[in-house]
DNA sequence: TTGTGCTGCTTTTTT
DNA sequence: AGCAGCACAA
């Protein structure tokens, strides 16, 4: 059982072997650094450490993954799954269940997506009556965020000179305030949002020192991958969970340090040495993935980042070609040039399209090479765009289940209240949620006792509570008897949502449809594995930390697409990083700080590195940019790669002949013209409903009891309208509760107005 | 209460 | 260009 180590290099053997005391690895980009974390593992199993004890936290789900599959084919299941092995979220979170009492939280708490993060802060922005354009939920998130991973709670926040000086700078005077009530709006609902996980962990292991001593105490030995992404709040909690056996192990590699702007500090991989004097250092320089040309290229453009650990990553592969640089016209024919040239690589080469990626700095750029990709017949896959478990259509589905296991989930139930429609509609809502909120009340505790609120509803509103009410009961009593499949087919069949997905035919809809069913066979596959954790709670938990790169479950061949920040960790053959010019790549945010230049460089340089064999870099001189093309230039980093490793390439013939940018520029001038333009506006001035009108005589409806008198009005009257001024009714139809009356308004127009809406008052 | 049409925002990257 | 949220009209 020791040939696994004969599949490592002597550095790499080092590193594995190494299980005495703390030790950091610095694995420079294509070393070989998930082999020898998952190498280090068996070691350990076989070395004889319990896999119950060992903690192994890495940084997406996929990587974990990864790592169980590499696993399993060299130790026995049972003890991969034994291992504690996730991201640091999905760790933590199922730790908080266990222990969440103590803290205040119910074991079922909820945790909140970014999506229910930003309603929440949205909804007490406008309850404290500022200025939503002032504070945009997107920002005050962020700042909330920040003061999370730096384990600053709201009396910090309001008292700490600098934030209130940043938030003064921003505008945003009552930041802390917000932050104040967003803090105890999650508690009160029984729910955590991604900061929270480990914010709440930091809590639960400071305050309660006996807790924390029974995991510093189980955990023998800690791995953590991608250590130069971990934030303070995670620093801090590795160091706790460490202090007691030393035996930990980081693996990282300050080059590719990618996520600051989420608090992630690079420091934390050069301070290493100041927790663990004793530490041992390994660095895995050899590059096992890429060819000369890649390797040197990308060496000689990261050597421009002052902060950085030295290292020297070689390679010993063949030279390889050079890097490509290629000019394009726009964006439209960037996206061109690259389908074409993959199809020309393929068939040149044999590849197969998964030995394809096109990486992007941002998520947006990827409408246009959809279409070209699928307008040349290429098979595509975009990764990390909204994950599965985002999509409305099953947030909604979601949202009943995480009610019927947190009734404190505010936000799950003003989701669901009114979905699907059933007549509850803002005004009730509202009414409620302000009694909730002014007595420190749940949404949900409002709601059992709605009856209390006859002052303030009016009866048909109540009565529709009470069977929403009576429904969720029901359903709740459900979750205690069925499995979780027989739930979630209760749950769309019971509210009707089932029904009414089922009744719309447009392509959208039926999509939805389909989506729903993904996710009932999701359901199914989750209660299929054979684990003690099939309950419902701990998938809601497993979706609720589940990212896009999950459901990958399909193996056609076909192209990647993604952004850079995705692509992490992953390598292809032949790699096209797209769009590199000025504003864009560097990102336009961060060109007036070098700090932020340097985390851009490093993801040109982890961009660099995904490629195997070919790599191509475009720029293109002109930008489509919310609807409107730029002029841009390339971006300094193509500069910075020493021009020994590249060749430019400037396809005239192409560029000129096969397209025409202006031709893309009358397209979209046409288009704006003929739908704004070239439509007049048309008045109603025939009565639209006649249909209705005849249902209603057929009915007999006609005499029902005159509530709204409408009686005084008759063709010829002037009227006034509040909106419309004064008028003169042209013609009156329907009966009484749909009476309408055509009335012809002085330089409006005529108006067909519904009268048990429209106040008109009778002038002569 | 519900549906529609408009404004205004978006684009950094994600657990 | 595309979309969400929102005001307003029905």
């Amino acid at each position: 059982m020791q040939n696994y180590l004969q599949e490592l290099n002597e550095a790499q053997q080092e590193a594995v072997k190494f299980i005495d005391g703390p030790s950091l690895i610095i694995a420079g980009a294509g070393s070989g650094k998930t082999r020898v974390l998952t190498y280090k593992i068996v070691h350990l199993i076989q070395t004889g450490f319990n896999p119950n004890s060992i903690l192994a936290l890495t940084f997406t789900n996929k990587a974990a993954r990864e790592m169980q599959e590499r696993m399993k084919t060299l130790v026995d299941v049972d003890s991969v799954r034994k291992l504690w092995m996730g991201t640091f979220h999905s760790i933590f979170a199922k730790i908080l269940r266990k222990e969440s009492s103590v803290l205040g939280f119910p074991s079922t708490f909820s945790i909140y997506d970014a999506d229910d993060s930003k309603k929440e802060i949205n909804e007490i922005v406008k309850e404290l009556k500022l200025d939503p354009a002032q504070y945009p939920a997107n920002q005050v998130f962020g700042r909330i965020s920040m003061a999370k991973n730096n384990l600053i709670l709201p009396p910090s926040y309001e008292t700490n000179i600098d934030i209130q000086k940043q938030d003064m700078v921003a505008k945003q005077p009552e930041n802390a305030k917000i932050y104040k009530m967003y803090y105890q709006r999650c508690r009160r609902a029984g729910a955590m949002d991604f900061d929270d996980l480990l914010l709440n962990t930091n809590i639960l292991f400071r305050d309660f020192p006996e807790i924390a001593e029974k995991y510093q105490k189980l955990f023998k030995f800690i791995l953590v991958d991608e250590y130069q992404d971990t934030n303070y709040s995670q620093y801090l909690i590795i160091k706790k969970l460490s202090a007691f056996h030393r035996k930990i192990c980081v693996v990282g590699d300050d080059s590719q340090s990618i996520y600051s702007f989420r608090g992630a500090k690079i420091e934390n991989i050069l301070n290493f040495k100041n927790d663990f004097s004793e530490y041992e250092l390994f660095k895995l320089e050899q590059n096992y993935r890429s060819t000369q040309h890649i390797v040197n290229a990308a060496n000689s453009l990261i050597e421009k980042n002052k902060n950085r650990i030295p290292k020297i990553v070689f390679t010993d592969n063949e030279a390889g070609s050079k890097i490509q640089i290629k000019e394009l016209p726009s964006d439209r024919k960037e996206s061109y040039f690259v389908a074409k040239n993959i199809v020309k690589t393929k068939r040149e080469n044999e590849y197969s399209f998964f030995d394809f990626a096109i990486l992007y700095r941002t998520n947006a750029q990827s409408r246009v090479f959809e279409d070209a990709l699928r307008k040349s017949s290429i098979p595509y896959k975009i990764f990390g765009s909204i994950s599965f478990y985002q999509r409305s259509e099953i947030k909604d589905i979601v949202a009943y289940l995480r009610l019927l296991i947190n009734k404190r989930d505010d936000q799950a139930v003003k989701r669901i209240i009114n979905y699907p429609r059933r007549g509850i509609g803002n005004t009730t809502i509202q009414k409620i949620v302000d009694v909730a909120n002014s007595n420190n009340l749940n949404v949900w505790d409002v709601l059992i006792q709605i009856e209390k609120l006859n002052k303030l509803l009016n009866n048909r509103a109540i009565t529709t509570v009470r069977s929403f009410v009576s429904l969720i009961e029901l359903l709740t009593k459900e979750a205690q008897e069925l499995d979780a499949i027989g739930l979630v087919n209760s749950v769309i069949e019971k509210t009707g949502i089932k029904k009414l997905m089922s009744e719309d035919r447009s392509p959208e809809g039926v999509g939805k449809f389909d989506n729903v069913q993904e996710f009932i066979n999701a359901v199914q596959e989750f209660s299929e594995k054979d684990d003690e954790n099939v309950t419902i709670e701990n998938f809601l938990e497993e979706i609720a930390l589940a990212t896009d790169q999950d459901s990958d479950k399909e193996n056609t061949d076909r192209v990647s697409l993604m952004t850079i920040h995705a692509s992490k960790g992953l390598e292809y053959k032949n790699v096209y990083i797209v769009g590199v010019e000025e504003g864009l790549f560097p990102s336009f945010r961060s060109i007036t700080s070098p700090k932020d230049i340097e985390e851009e460089r490093r993801l040109f340089y982890v961009a660099i590195t995904r490629s195997e064999k070919e790599l191509y870099i475009c720029h293109a001189k002109q930008r489509m940019k919310w609807g409107q093309y730029n002029t841009s230039s390339p971006s300094r980093f193509i500069s910075e790669i020493d021009p020994k490793f590249v060749e430019f390439e400037i396809d005239e013939d192409y560029s000129e002949q096969m397209f025409d940018i202006n031709q893309d520029y009358n397209k979209f001038a046409l288009k704006n013209n003929s739908s704004s333009q070239l439509t007049p506006k048309i008045f109603v001035d025939k009565p639209k409903n006649l249909k209705s009108v005849d249902k209603h005589l057929k009915n007999g409806k006609k005499n029902l009891k005159d509530k709204d008198d409408n009686s005084g009005l008759a063709v010829g009257m002037k009227v006034n309208h509040a909106k419309f001024g004064d008028g003169e009714i042209i013609q009156i139809e329907g009966d009484d509760p749909n009476t309408k009356a055509l009335v012809d308004f002085a330089g409006v127009g005529q108006k067909n107005l519904l009268l048990k809406f429209a106040k008109l008052t009778i002038i002569e």
